[in-house]
DNA sequence: CGGACAAGCTGA
DNA sequence: CAGCTTGTCCGG
């Protein structure tokens, strides 16, 4: 008896053929999807066995299987992986070893019954293809999740770890078979509900029922390296092609969401509740321009004794400029993004594709002054400020008592795991202003990051914004607790620009960039263009597009980065 | 991807 | 021309 073996090799797409040593020819583990260790070139390599009684080829006769090492993921996992080496232009290798046990799996772990008694609640969001649920930022995920499991095995996808954890844990309490995935592998291969991040998008689920993703705005379910894919795009997909229901959670549901499923909102109350306050402070105005970062509004809260976190976002190393007369900020008004003074002197925004003399745009004046403050500077004048010590947050750690009343530090902050009565952005138009097509939905996610560290404004949660754009989407969202405001004004400029949703995109990079771009052409359906650092940005009206584009092409030798759907793009 | 082998470069 | 580097090919 004969099997085909994809090896794990990025780099070999060709499959190839092994014999089954008698001894294995009636193993169960012998099946299309199972993990193998066969020679290759001298040298022992793991595989996926991708069909099993297969012809011998002609001539030779292959060689055996050195071993026959574990059960692996499902053959519609196999196929969900040319999907989505299709989709981000990758190598089907990169997702089927997500879809593999951490360990050696022989058998299947022993059901275990669910003994969850079902109240009913949110059951309607999982009828037909599901919905998008508009849920608020402190909303407890447990009963959605609850309603997921209700339906059979569920497939659950949290941002982070510590939710998973949280959430597997609480799912059990009520009664549910649900395991963490990766590392309960063999009871979701025999039916458990799995809870995970986004690799569980590609855990084993032989009887998938439903598909929830709990706060899908979150950038934690994009994998970071090439292949650059959404776990929730792909749970997306595996719910299409195995007909089940597929629900997204957010507070602020990304524009993909609201296109995927007809959208469902908590009732104006229940979503209200949810939200911290949230106080906007213009430092445009007179009194705050003279404060600098340190607004009254800011101070007061600062002195009130509560425990607050300050967030200073200093993304890249872009300065930003503001009138020192009226306040208004330098932005470039072709594209929208800050601007700064270059060598000559001349302000320039950080695409690098524009300029313009050194002058307000709203009052005329010529002075300008320089907005960007080192945390380390601004936790020594927080600490004069409140006369005690100040933690500080950077990207090497923390740094100060554990304590700490009053922390300052990047978006980390938000990450410490520790409750804050407040969180204030000191700076938040970096956010906004950022020279990318997702900066809004990013702010956004920030604000909802800290709507969650802070709780509901019932228990004393403020989030506290300066800003000199107070009347950008992000903000009026945040302010009036109603993220529709954002999304409308995202669709107007994502159509109007063609952006994703409204169309597709994807950024080639590396050395060996340009050589692939030669072979790529100039085909009528993609538009191209190149930022200043020699990234290609690649544009087509839709996915099926622009990866049947990237699919014809011949990979070079050297390095070369495919970025489809870019978080980082223009 | 990474080993094998071939072709190219350098120094005595 | 040995000894080393760099490039190309191909895998059962």
């Amino acid at each position: 008896m004969y099997v085909r073996v994809l090896t794990d090799v990025v780099g070999i797409h060709k499959e190839f053929t092994y014999s089954v040593p008698q001894r294995w020819q009636d193993d169960p583990r012998l099946r299309v999807g199972s993990i193998v260790r066969v020679t290759l070139h001298g040298r022992r390599v793991r595989g996926w066995i991708t069909e099993v009684s297969v012809e011998a080829p002609a001539g030779v006769e292959p060689a055996p299987l050195a071993k026959l090492a574990s059960l692996g993921p499902a053959p519609e996992l196999l196929e969900l992986s040319k999907w989505a080496a299709w989709r981000w232009a990758g190598h089907r290798v990169h997702f089927l070893r997500t879809a593999s046990p951490p360990r050696m799996v022989d058998a299947l772990a022993p059901r275990e019954a669910s003994r969850l008694v079902f109240s009913g609640d949110f059951a309607d969001l999982f009828e037909g293809e599901g919905r998008t649920l508009c849920s608020s930022p402190s909303n407890d995920p447990l009963p959605v999740a609850i309603a997921a499991a209700a339906c059979g095995q569920a497939l659950i996808l949290v941002p982070d770890q510590l939710r998973a954890d949280d959430l597997a844990r609480r799912l059990c309490q009520a009664g549910v078979w649900a395991v963490r995935h990766p590392d309960r592998w063999a009871a979701a291969a025999a039916g458990a509900t799995v809870v995970g991040t986004l690799s569980a998008a590609w855990a084993p689920a032989p009887e998938l029922a439903a598909v929830l993703v709990i706060d899908e705005h979150d950038e934690a379910f994009r994998s970071g390296s090439a292949p650059t894919w959404s776990g929730r795009d792909v749970v997306c997909e595996r719910a299409r092609r195995a007909g089940v229901p597929c629900v997204l959670v957010s507070p602020s549901p990304s524009l993909e969401a609201l296109r995927a499923a007809p959208v469902l909102r908590l009732t104006g109350t229940a979503q209200r509740h949810g939200w911290a306050g949230v106080q906007v402070v213009d430092r445009r105005t007179e009194d705050a321009t003279r404060a600098g970062l340190y607004s009254s509004e800011l101070v007061r809260v600062l002195r009130s004794g509560k425990q607050v976190a300050c967030v200073l976002n200093r993304l890249g190393r872009a300065l930003l400029l503001a009138c020192r007369l009226c306040g208004e900020l330098a932005v470039c008004s072709e594209c929208g993004a800050a601007m700064r003074q270059d060598d000559a002197g001349v302000l320039v925004c950080r695409t690098g594709a524009h300029s313009r003399p050194v002058i307000c745009a709203s009052c005329g004046s010529t002075a300008m002054k320089n907005l960007r403050v080192g945390i380390k500077r601004v936790c020594e004048e927080l600490e004069a400020l409140v006369k005690e010590p100040v933690g500080e947050v950077t990207a090497s750690g923390y740094q100060g008592p554990a304590t700490a009343r009053v922390v300052v530090g990047t978006e980390a902050v938000l990450h410490l795991g520790r409750p804050f009565d407040v969180v204030a952005f000191l700076e938040f138009d970096q956010e906004l202003l950022a020279p990318r097509f997702r900066a809004r939905e990013q702010a956004m996610a920030l604000v909802l990051r800290a709507a969650r560290v802070v709780g509901p404004r019932s228990s004393g949660g403020q989030i506290l914004i300066q800003t000199r754009l107070p009347d950008d989407p992000v903000i009026q969202a945040a302010y009036q607790h109603d993220p529709r405001l954002l999304a409308r004004a995202e669709r107007d400029r994502r159509k109007e620009l063609s952006f994703p949703p409204y169309g597709a995109m994807a950024a080639v990079s590396g050395a060996a960039g340009d050589e692939y771009m030669q072979t790529l052409g100039n085909p009528a359906a993609l538009r191209i263009a190149k930022d200043s650092s020699g990234v290609y940005y690649l544009r087509a009206a839709n996915y099926e597009v622009l990866c049947d584009e990237l699919e014809r092409v011949q990979r070079p030798a050297g390095r070369l980065r495919i970025d489809v759907d870019p978080i980082r793009a223009i």
